[in-house]
DNA sequence: TTAAAAATCATGGAAAAAAGGGAGAGACTT
DNA sequence: AAGTCTCTCCCTTTTTTCCATGATTTTTAA
């Protein structure tokens, strides 16, 4: 039976792309395409996919949460991620929420529909570039997992708020948002707010 | 007569849709593509387009150095920048390196040929997102200009360093750093460090 | 339902940065 | 020769961050 492919990605090229990759493969049936997580989401309401490939950057959301909402809605559709060479960092984050693979932008069709068929199977799939992305972060820059509050708390003080500034804005004692900063220091392992804010910058959190 | 372009970007699926996007066109003769700034100059010396699509993210170079290389060599050729929305800090360099219009990745192929057929003519062309992400620089974030040292003396307070550290490590006195820090804070008109950091970054200038 | 994680608040003290001021030496331009 | 720019250095006061430790409540996940 052929594989029902739905696509999220903000970039019509990308999209196109992808579309004429896979043009000739008659296992494969688009059945369309999104380019924001809302319209995603709308569509699945429609209709259900057996797999989605879903860009990490989106214009009203991350890839990332998109994915936890789908899943935990239709946890039938297998997702698969795909991202640029430089965000590597992503991939984990993107395989934790329910992804069940990886592709760079910069695969070929055939890559593409080996990730498509072995993720329908039920498998996990990396490409190549995407493993060894992987393999590198574990050794090198460990990607913090920080909370809601503290991802507020860490917008905030990269806008140049102090702790007092924040409390008020987010109608806390000044002491709670000290916690927040103690705690995003310590997970980012960083020094100070300089380093702290560096590292989550690189790391595309802010 | 038909306008000879080739295109420069390391994600396959992005040439793969813009040729899909332009293969309608009967004004265009697609010439071909590299996915890296070397082979890219390597076909030039064979053929020379009218028209190259370059990315600004390149594997081996990034494409605003292979931009200005290759007009330097290659005047006649009409460069148009390529890239995605969160870069809109790269239009003003890219055009400054000789660059003769800028489209950003989620363009339709109306847009892209308008902006081909645009600067075939001499003239500038700047997508109507782009212009946005332009004119949104100019008056929010423009680019502070700033001395060797301090941009030594910034890159320390990214590290984590503290006053102290950097005055040893530059062999300085401690306030003369707090001075270049001082003056870094007042030419990014940034409240505290935290913000300092975050407009670097964001111009990439760390 | 129970355990773990997240979010909340607190005390107190040391270290560092922010904000305000001023000032001199050397290089480069007009 | 006058002016600008860069780099250098100093002082004070206030504000903020950083660090250590502990504890309660709410939320979330197993």
């Amino acid at each position: 039976m052929p594989i029902k492919l739905f696509i999220v990605d903000d970039h019509y090229m990308v999209i196109e792309g992808i579309r004429t990759l896979l043009q000739n493969e008659k296992d494969i049936i688009w059945v369309g395409h999104a380019t924001n997580a809302a319209s995603c989401m709308a569509f699945l309401q429609q209709q259900l996919p057996d797999v989605i490939l879903m860009d990490i950057n989106l214009p009203d959301k991350s890839g990332i949460e998109l994915c936890k909402e789908l899943k935990s809605m239709y946890p039938s559709v297998k997702v698969l991620g795909l991202s640029t060479f430089n965000q590597q960092s992503f991939i984990e984050k993107m395989m934790s929420n329910g992804a069940s693979g990886y592709v760079l932008k910069n695969a070929s069709g055939q890559e593409l529909m080996e990730g498509i068929t072995t993720i329908v199977q039920g498998k996990e799939y990396l490409s190549f570039d995407a493993a060894i992305a992987l393999r590198y972060i574990d050794k090198s820059s460990k990607v913090p997992v920080i909370t809601r509050r503290e991802k507020e708390v860490l917008e905030l003080i990269a806008d140049g708020l102090t702790n007092n500034e924040i409390a008020k804005q987010l109608f806390l004692s000044c002491t709670t948002v000290d916690t927040h900063r103690k705690n995003l220091l310590a997970k980012f392992e960083a020094k100070n707010i300089a380093s702290l804010i560096k590292h989550a910058m690189q790391l595309q959190m802010i």
